[in-house]
DNA sequence: GTAGTCATGTAAGACGTTACATGATTCT
DNA sequence: AGAATCATGTAACGTCTTACATGACTAC
């Protein structure tokens, strides 16, 4: 559940509400979770159950009511207690590594082209992610600190999918060169 | 439930039971999901509901009785299909680059330490990907364009460990040469 | 007037994980 | 004798996704 962690971070940075969260975390790439994820909803509710957090109803008499949360002591604290947890690796649920694996079963020809169209999707992730990284510098509401973290963070991404673009290309370079079938002769 | 397409693709490969898809699956680093994945064995009942796969039982009395699955013509076709699929992105859940998005909130020098602990990890895991991609060259029941291409899949994990591991002594440097506070300073 | 955004929430499902249960065989 | 591995399966759980429901306000 790291998306409770998150929640967290988020918070710590500025009382908001659910509402803002769910915005904030659909168009990170890096809090990736679904773009109408009403989880947020319950798990808010779960940690003021559990007081990590309070809210305060801005606005009075509307509706729905417009909850604003912040931390409280004991959510910083088990914020504080995570960020020094011992770091994991990433997972990297890569579908189209398993697709490639399996890819000897393809017409030839194939291969090739769905290897273009994914080095094209990943060129477009790319530009999107730097135009992420620029944008985060003109981030008012945050401290310099935190507008530099948010930077490397999608900076890494980005780093990630150039490495998976070269990837391709150097697999696709092989393609042309030789068959699929005697790929593996030249590494040995 | 790419589960489901990764059975697909081992059977394809050659029939096996549910256990050996299990060893197969839990040791991959790219099929990696749960080291204990019994979800394994409810796909397969599903899968053979549906006439996508076919089994025989092996030493007939034994117990549990030896399931040994196979394709049918209408998993090939399941399968040939999902592999002719336009390639999706990779989802990189990295909880590391969350807790680091939030690490303005630790103690100075603690977020080095952190940083160098996962270095430390990336560093074993890229090694242990590395020994991987070595050992896929001698597996001896897949046909040369199999082991091509597994041996691809686990260079691109090693290549994404690595990049991980660049990008972490980046940050590590900028972190010797200034507080965090002051990063943003360099790249406005 | 209808589409979109603001704003909160419930409920059901998909997917993956963990724990448990059973019992045979093989290794130490 | 006890532990590990072989081998299958069920059940509960945790996490994330999708769909639905409500209703106010704003923009075209």
């Amino acid at each position: 559940m790291t998306i409770r962690q998150a929640i967290l971070g988020l918070l710590f940075q500025q009382p908001q509400t659910g509402y803002d969260l769910k915005k904030t975390i659909s168009s990170s790439s890096i809090l990736h979770w679904s773009g109408n994820n009403n989880q947020i909803y319950t798990t808010l509710i779960q940690l003021k159950s559990e007081g990590c957090v309070e809210s305060d109803i801005s606005e009075p008499g509307g509706y729905p009511a417009r909850k604003v949360y912040r931390l409280t002591s004991s959510g910083k604290a088990e914020l504080l207690n995570w960020l020094s947890t011992p770091p994991a690796l990433p997972e990297m649920k890569n579908h189209f590594l398993i697709q490639f694996l399996f890819a000897d079963t393809l017409p030839a020809g194939k291969l090739a082209e769905i290897l273009d169209a994914y080095a094209e999707e990943l060129s477009q992730a790319i530009a999107f992610e730097q135009e992420q990284s620029r944008r985060s510098l003109s981030e008012t509401n945050l401290t310099p600190g935190q507008r530099a973290l948010q930077q490397l963070a999608a900076q890494n991404l980005a780093d990630h999918y150039t490495c998976e673009l070269n990837w391709v290309a150097k697999v696709r370079k092989g393609l042309n060169v030789s068959p699929l079938t005697t790929l593996l002769k030249e590494e040995e």
